[in-house]
DNA sequence: CCCATATGAATGAAGG
DNA sequence: CCTTCATTCATATGGG
């Protein structure tokens, strides 16, 4: 397959064997660093180093040179892998943070009390289409074969009597509203208030 | 991150006892998501979701985080792996035509053969909301009402023309058929057709 | 137990 | 600086 070891990279040695030691060269064509160079890299970048100018880089892959293989253009990459992979998890973390209670809440007691839906609605038109399902294979949790899922995606459970009530009013008169004879069914499950700009399911959303 | 290093390796506990054994919560490092969640990755990926945007990332994560823990990198992993070895595996399989005999047409079977779901509309209005929409960070303690705002949706692009008729005419008729003066709103999504990755969370609705 | 495989996590290297 | 891809490491899981 392939064989490009412009530079013979790699010190790396099969599972359990040390990386440095003992030979087995695999051949990499792509940096490994060892663990001394990384614990250098990893001070510096404590220390504040961030985007090291084109000297310093030179320093500072010429001092790592001492433990292992390694060029210039490995140290701009780790610094600003390391940057900008810091910032990316910062990022998450924050918004991660606030989805917390979500979880929280499904894993305490189902959910509860404090939910806020409106309105969900939920619609699963029956499969009209028939399934030429002639992929060898198909996703592994497809042992449901084709059955209307009804891909419990949210709690719907949070409606207070009233809401439900309301709701249930709602859906029957809709339904009667109309011949039925429409090949698809549809719930309606709503609350109140909603004169809130159209929900832009797109990006923005909270 | 990890106190090991590129080239070490984690000898965390030897095998066996690591996470305790005790009911479903493994409380290991490593994230265990719950069939549900697998499913409805499962099922955007199918749709056509390949590479999320930051945005969709924490969208859904934070969707998903109903069913369990979850984390947004988590989310980003899971893209990045699974369509990495999708492709791994075609170029694989594409290696192995090479080698055995000749292939007959490329099977360019596009994502969506067989569709289980041909519509969910899910909304979820918030209410109570007042909507600060602050990009940069929200007030923990303000955390706990917003999130709930989480709104749904999933692409569903297997809807035939047929169906997106109907629905069309459904929802007008919904519309009519009764006096709207009722406090809620509601919105079909009718994704029509749309047979490879180009779907994502964004289009679909309207 | 050991092994094979599936898959979560990490990270070097690029491309834009 | 951002995002994406390829590869590799590590762990979970199921079968023998």
């Amino acid at each position: 397959m392939d064989e490009y070891t412009a530079s013979g990279y790699c010190i790396r040695a099969s599972r359990g064997g040390g990386c440095g030691g003992g030979g087995t060269g695999t051949k990499c064509g792509r940096w490994n660093p060892t663990s001394e160079q990384v614990k250098v890299l990893t001070e510096l970048f404590r220390s504040g180093l961030r985007t090291p100018s084109t000297d310093q880089i030179q320093k500072i892959s010429s001092q790592l040179s001492f433990y292992g293989k390694i060029e210039s253009k490995n140290v701009f990459y780790w610094f600003q892998n390391h940057k900008a992979r810091e910032r990316q998890k910062r990022r998450r973390v924050l918004v991660d943070d606030g989805n917390d209670i979500m979880h929280l809440h499904h894993t305490n007691n189902l959910v509860s009390s404090t939910k806020r839906f409106d309105l969900i609605v939920i619609f699963i038109l029956p499969m009209l289409t028939d399934f030429g399902d002639e992929k060898n294979q198909v996703s592994e949790t497809d042992h449901e074969q084709r059955v209307i899922e009804t891909l419990q995606l949210f709690p719907l459970n949070s409606l207070n009597d009233a809401d439900s009530e309301k709701l249930r009013l709602f859906s029957s008169d809709h339904n009667n509203c109309k011949e039925n004879n429409a090949s698809f069914t549809y719930n309606i499950i709503g609350t109140t208030e909603m004169d809130h700009p159209t929900l832009d399911l797109r990006l923005s959303f909270v």
